[in-house]
RNA sequence: GGAGAGGUGGCUGAGUGGACGAAAGCACCCGACUUGAAAUCGGGCGAGCCUACGGGCUCCGGGGGUUCGAAUCCCUCCCUCUCCGCCA
C-alpha cells in the first residue's frame, strides 16, 4: 500500500511513477472517492461529537435527578442521521481501501524502465560457464539415468508439475538446504525461524498476495480459509505485523526453509519440462526488516548473501536488475540472480531479492519507533531467495555432469554428502 | 472432540451502563536532590485518523446488535489457559 497522504497530496507525481511500471491509476476516480470520504468523515465526526455531548448532558441530568424526556427528544433524530452518514462513509471507505490495496508499489528511481523480462539489465556475471566435450544433458535426462527424478510418480500422486526425488537426489536436495541454512545462520547473521505453511487471509494481505492474486494461491478450508504459502516471505515478514519495533533491534534478519506452493495459474505451457516450475518446491528465504534509511544498503547486503551460495557451489550466474515492468507487485526494486543451465544453454532465475520499502509494512502496520521523530513509522521490508532449492539442484546436476552422466559433487557440498566426490559414489 | 475460565496500554492488572482512552504498580523519558550513582520527590509517558490547527473522531481480541450513551449487556467468530478424551 502506498502512503494515503502521499496519494492525496502528490497524486500526479505518484501516478507518473506508477506509469513507469505500466500501471495506470485512475486519478479522477481516486480523487473523487477521496474527496467524498473526507466530506463524509467530517460530517460523521461532527454528528458523533454532537451525540457524545448530548449523551453526556443526559447522564449529568440523570445524576442530578432531573427529567430527561426533553433531552431524549432532542437526540431522537440525531441517531438516524448518524446511522445514514456513517453507513455511506463505510461503503466509501471500503471502496477506497480496496483501490489502495490494488495499487502496486512505486519503483525506485534507479530501476530501469521497461515492459517485460527482455528489458531487464544485466549488471554482472560471476564464474565460468563449463565447457563440455559432449552435448550436455538437461536435468530431466540426468535424473532419469538413475531413475531418481520421477515425474510420472509425481503425476500419479498429485498431477502435473509435481516430482518425486529418490535416493541420491533426495539427499542432494537435503544437503543443499543444509548448506544454505548453515551459511546464512553462521556467516551472515540470520536467525533461523520455523513457521506455519498455512496462513490466514490477513497475512496474505500483509505481504500483498491478496486481494489481487488469489488465483496464484492454493486455498484450503472453506470457512475461515487458510492458504498454502507461496513463499516463506509471507509468514516470516508477517512476524512483525502490528508491531512497533525499537530502533536498536533493527535490522531483523530471518532465514527460513519452507516448501512453497503455487498454483501457477496463467503459466500453462511455460516450463512444462522438468523441475523449473512446480506446484510445490522448497526454498531457503532471507527476510530483513530494516530502518528506512538503511534499506537499500540492506538490499545490496541481502543480494550478496544469496550470491554467496552460488559462489560456494561454484555455479556461474549473473545479476540482473529487473525493469519496472517485470517487478513483482510489492517490490520497489528487485535484483534477480540467474544461474547458468548448460542443459538449456541459458541463465534461469534462481533468486529474487527485493526491497519492498514501506509497501508491506503499511499493509501490515509494521512500524519502528524513529528516535528522531519519537513516533512510530513504517519499517522497510526486504526478502530474497537464498536460494530456490529445486532449481539449485537442477543447476548442480547440469553444471557438474560428465560425459557418462555421472555428476560430481561441488566441494562445498561434499561434507554434507559423506565426503563423496561423485553423487553416486 | 467434551467441560470450565479468560482475552483491557510495552508488561502486571483494576474497572459489570454515564466525567473511562481507561485506576494502581512496573518499565521508560524529563527535572530536582547528589561529586556521580542508587534511593527519594515532582512531572511526563498508547495507537490510528480528520482538521477551519481551536480542536474533534475512533480503538479495551474480531465482527454484529441493544441503548440517548457500551470496556461494561446480548449474539457470533477467533485466540489463550486448566481438566478430560484422542493423537505424532
Amino acid at each position: 500500500m502506498l502512503d494515503p497522504k502521499e496519494l492525496r497530496n502528490n497524486c500526479e507525481a505518484l501516478t507518473a511513477r506508477l506509469r513507469r511500471r505500466g500501471f495506470e491509476l485512475d486519478t479522477a476516480q481516486y480523487s473523487e472517492l477521496e474527496a467524498r470520504r473526507r466530506d463524509l468523515q467530517v460530517d460523521t465526526q461532527t454528528l458523533q461529537n454532537e451525540r457524545n455531548r448530548q449523551s453526556k448532558t443526559i447522564g449529568q441530568a440523570k445524576a442530578r435527578g432531573e427529567p430527561i424526556e426533553g433531552l431524549l427528544a432532542e437526540v431522537a433524530q440525531l441517531g438516524e442521521q448518524l446511522r445514514v452518514t456513517s453507513e455511506v462513509l463505510e461503503t466509501v471507505q471500503v471502496e477506497l481501501h480496496r483501490l489502495q490495496l490494488e495499487i502496486p508499489n512505486v519503483p525506485h528511481p534507479s530501476v530501469p524502465d521497461g515492459a517485460a523480462e527482455a528489458d531487464n539489465i544485466e549488471l554482472s556475471r560471476w564464474g565460468m560457464q563449463p565447457v563440455f566435450d559432449f552435448t550436455p544433458r538437461d536435468h530431466v535426462e540426468l535424473g532419469a539415468l538413475n531413475q531418481e527424478m520421477d515425474f510420472e510418480a509425481g503425476a500419479k500422486l498429485s498431477g502435473a508439475r509435481f516430482v518425486v526425488l529418490r535416493g541420491r537426489l533426495a539427499q542432494l536436495h537435503r544437503a543443499l538446504t543444509q548448506l544454505m541454512l548453515d551459511l546464512h545462520t553462521r556467516d551472515h547473521g540470520y536467525e533461523e525461524v520455523h513457521v506455519p505453511y498455512l496462513v490466514n487471509a490477513q497475512a496474505m494481505l500483509g505481504t500483498g498476495q491478496l486481494p489481487k492474486f488469489e488465483a496464484d494461491l492454493f486455498r484450503v478450508v472453506v470457512e475461515n480459509p487458510l492458504f498454502l504459502i507461496p513463499t516463506a516471505e509471507v509468514p516470516v515478514t508477517n512476524l512483525v505485523r502490528e508491531r512497533i519495533l525499537e530502533a536498536d533491534t533493527l535490522p531483523l534478519r530471518f532465514v527460513c526453509h519452507t516448501p512453497c506452493f503455487r498454483s501457477e495459474a496463467g503459466s500453462y505451457g511455460k516450463d512444462t519440462r522438468g523441475m523449473i516450475r512446480l506446484h510445490q518446491f522448497e526454498k531457503v528465504e532471507l527476510v530483513q526488516v530494516a530502518r528506512p534509511d538503511a534499506s537499500y544498503d540492506a538490499l545490496e547486503e541481502l543480494t550478496g548473501h544469496a550470491e554467496k551460495v552460488l559462489q560456494l557451489l561454484e555455479l556461474p550466474y549473473r545479476v540482473v536488475a529487473l525493469c519496472t515492468g517485470d517487478m513483482g507487485f510489492a517490490a520497489a526494486k528487485t535484483y534477480d540472480l540467474e544461474v547458468w543451465l548448460p542443459g538449456q544453454q541459458r541463465y534461469r532465475e534462481i533468486s529474487s531479492c527485493s526491497n519492498c520499502e514501506a509497501f508491506q509494512a503499511r499493509r501490515m502496520q509494521a512500524r519502528w519507533r524513529n528516535p528522531e521523530s519519537g513516533r512510530p513509522e513504517p519499517v522497510h521490508t526486504l526478502n530474497g531467495s537464498g536460494l530456490a532449492i529445486g532449481r539449485c539442484l537442477v543447476a548442480v546436476l547440469e553444471n557438474y555432469q560428465e560425459a557418462d552422466g555421472r555428476v560430481r559433487v561441488p566441494a562445498a557440498l561434499q561434507p554434507y554428502l559423506g565426503g563423496r566426490a561423485y553423487l553416486d559414489d
